[in-house]
DNA sequence: GGATTTTCACAGTT
DNA sequence: CAACTGTGAAAATC
């Protein structure tokens, strides 16, 4: 064997006899000598020569053997690595030869107990160049896999939002210029202790755990998770001199529409190579066969799939753009070319692999599109387009193309809790802060919250707490105040749809970024007597008290500042009320359950001063991609997958029940009493 | 829009 | 040859 195994296959589970569960293709790498240069070499480039002439290492031993090591190496480091949030254990009796990982649930190591790791942890660590491919991957060790992703992104969306906080307490005082790009800073502290994901192993094709669809806001975020190690640059490879031949290999690109000759068309994309360019983004020389653009020659001459991230301008908040993943590609040719410019560059074309699964940027881009559609135009299924009926600043719609069920028509719409009368009587003088010109930093609302603003300014949630004091109606400040992000309404435009699994679901047509707030959960709260009537009913009420602390997900910063404590003040309320959401609800009410939601519950107060009765806010805790459904932690064990408005429409029937008995039993009375005849016996 | 960042690949040196 | 070190590129960000 003269030449070199470019990839190899890691299979962490075969199912046997199974053919399409997995859309990974399986690609033999071609195995060629590769002694002449690519035959649309023009002569006016620059041949990086090197890249030939590196002497071929010795063979590589049996690819069982290799396979073996790599295999070990893999699962021993993942399983360090998950084990340390004790919710994953490698089986003592896997095969050696599968390097199989299953999540468990180990009693003593509980999922979230979070290891507080060493200042300064880790040295920076270079990236490995062992290509390997993760193929088969059984649905449990995907969750897994998925849970890790999400915990390592959770962090560094909250600790951005910490460290953003930071800086806005004091921007009077000059703040360095690094400072402001905190996403890097977020990044460079995670590498610091060592909480990127996938450095031991470059792999080609899908990221376990991350899905077709998945949105980032950063390129740091890409290089966290491992999808695409480039900071900035759009072509990620394994270097020549680290590919066991000389020969680069590219694994994953980005296309942003930075240069002027790609054309993309989704499912086919004539991409552009890397070079050439002057800092003004201007092509001034000719590309050169080199780097990135030598990688992409190379990964279509093995035949090695290549991830595909778009990056597109988004008409949202903060970030101008969003990056989303769309899958696998294969680069299928390749040609020297005369740019717009005048210059040559190379370009590529890369085809979409079959059987994926929708393009996110396809959604993004269909979700984008309705904002300006005609009413005739709509997509079937679309029962109302607005079920709150402009009670909410946007709409909040209900899709159905199932069947021809139109519960959620049939309650009105409330778009804030409603508490007892009594709630707001106690104490509600001298509650609010002074603040005539809008809160700043001193603010005694935000004193309540422990001398900070629970927000960031651009209305992100800075870190879950007990409890969170907004400024309200009893404060000076103008409704436009930053300490008012939960009471400005949805800012998101929101769907309830007739789902096959969950029976009802919720999502969005915008991308909403992590730590923004969505929606409150309303109802209708009971005095503690009528609690007890509804309960004698046997009705179900929805009880806060239910809802686990999950707000301490978002910002939990242990293992980044060791001396990190979780908030406690203000204290968490004992929440010991129920609500009714049996005829008046939001949307709110639809959310599915999720044992590892995207949404979070946060306690809010602000119209009144009673720390007994919060408002119950939801904020995202993940950048939650358009179409995607939103989940809540109701409290409930994994076995139950039903949702609340299940168990809310198993109610209406009953109460339709008692009702038209009532009813019935006034009829009679009423014959009774007027023609004195007895209907059905005497028992009326 | 320019200044400011980081990361990575690469090449040269110790 | 392994381990540094310096340089330059890079579709990033504010």
């Amino acid at each position: 064997m003269d030449s070199i195994v470019p990839c190899l296959e890691l299979n962490l589970y075969t199912e046997p006899n199974s053919s399409s569960s997995i859309n990974t293709p399986k690609i033999t790498p071609k195995i060629e000598p590769f002694d002449e240069h690519p035959p649309f070499l023009p002569p006016t480039t620059h041949l990086p020569t090197h890249q030939y002439r590196i002497a071929r290492p010795p063979p590589k031993p049996e690819v069982s053997s290799e396979f073996n090591r790599i295999s070990e190496l893999f699962r021993s480091t993942f399983a360090q690595r998950l084990q340390k949030y004790g919710d994953v254990a490698v089986l003592p009796d896997a095969d050696p030869n599968s390097g199989a990982i299953v999540p468990c649930n180990n009693p003593e190591t509980q999922a979230g107990n979070v290891v507080i790791s060493p200042r300064g942890g880790r040295k920076q660590d270079q990236r490995s160049s062992e290509l390997v491919r993760v193929t088969d991957l059984r649905p449990e060790a995907h969750r897994c896999f998925r849970g890790e992703i999400r915990r390592t992104r959770l962090l560094f969306d909250s600790l951005r939002a910490f460290l953003i906080a930071d800086i806005e307490k004091d921007r009077d005082s000059l703040t360095p210029q690094r400072w402001r790009r905190v996403d890097l800073k977020v990044a460079q502290l995670m590498k610091n202790q060592g909480l990127w994901l996938y450095r031991d192993k470059r792999i080609v094709g899908a990221i376990p755990g991350v899905s077709i669809g998945d949105v980032f806001f950063f390129r740091m975020e890409l290089c966290v998770v491992g999808l695409h190690g480039q900071a900035q640059a759009g072509i990620d490879y394994v270097p020549a001199s680290q590919s066991s031949n000389g020969e680069p290999v590219a694994t994953s690109i980005i296309v942003s529409g930075g240069y002027e000759d790609d054309e993309d068309a989704g499912d086919v994309i004539i991409y552009t190579g890397h070079g050439g360019q002057d800092k003004h983004s201007r092509q001034v020389v000719h590309q050169k066969l080199e780097c990135g653009n030598l990688a992409l020659e190379r990964s279509m001459h093995y035949g090695i799939e290549v991830r595909v991230i778009r990056g597109i301008k988004y008409e949202g908040r903060a970030p101008g753009k969003v990056y989303v993943y769309d899958g696998l590609y294969r680069v299928t040719d390749t040609w020297f070319d005369v740019g717009k410019s005048g210059f040559g560059v190379y370009k590529f074309k890369l085809v979409r692999f079959e059987n994926q699964g929708q393009m996110g940027s396809v959604v993004l881009k269909f979700v984008e599109s309705l904002r300006t559609l005609q009413l005739d135009a709509w997509p079937k299924g679309y029962v109302s387009l607005d079920l709150s009926s402009k009670k909410e600043n946007m709409p909040v719609f209900f899709f159905n193309d199932i069947d021809e069920d139109h519960e959620p028509l049939y309650y009105q719409y409330l778009t804030t809790t409603r508490f007892p009368l009594h709630v707001y009587d106690r104490g509600a003088k001298g509650i609010g802060c002074d603040c005539v010109g809008g809160c700043l930093d001193v603010c005694s609302c935000a004193n309540k919250n422990g001398g900070e603003f629970a927000y960031d300014l651009n209305g992100i949630l800075v870190r879950g707490k007990p409890l969170i004091f907004e400024c309200g109606p009893h404060c000076q400040c103008p409704p436009t105040c930053r300490n008012r992000v939960s009471q400005k309404g949805l800012r998101n435009r929101l769907e309830v749809f007739r789902s096959r699994e969950t029976g009802w679901g919720v999502r969005s047509l915008d991308v909403i970024q992590a730590g923004s707030f969505i929606c409150e959960f309303t109802g209708i709260v009971l005095t503690q007597e009528q609690a007890e009537i509804f309960t004698m009913n046997g009705d179900s009420l929805v009880h806060p008290s239910r809802f686990p602390g999950r707000w301490a997900e978002w910002g939990d910063l242990s293992q980044i500042f060791s001396d990190y404590v979780r908030p406690a003040y203000p204290s968490t309320p004992p929440l010991d009320f129920a609500m009714d959401v049996s005829r008046m609800r939001n949307v709110a009410c639809y959310m599915s359950h999720s044992s590892s939601p995207n949404v979070i519950v946060q306690l809010v107060l602000f119209d009144h001063n009673n720390i007994s009765f919060p408002h119950l806010m939801l904020f995202a805790i993940e950048n939650i991609p358009p179409m995607r459904e939103l989940s809540l932690d109701y409290g409930m064990t994994d076995e139950w997958t039903g949702k609340l408005s299940d168990t809310l429409y198993a109610k209406e029937l009953r109460m339709a029940q008692q009702f038209l008995l009532i009813l019935l039993n006034l009829v009679v009375a009423l014959c009774r009493q007027k023609f004195g005849i007895c209907v059905f016996g005497s028992r009326f």
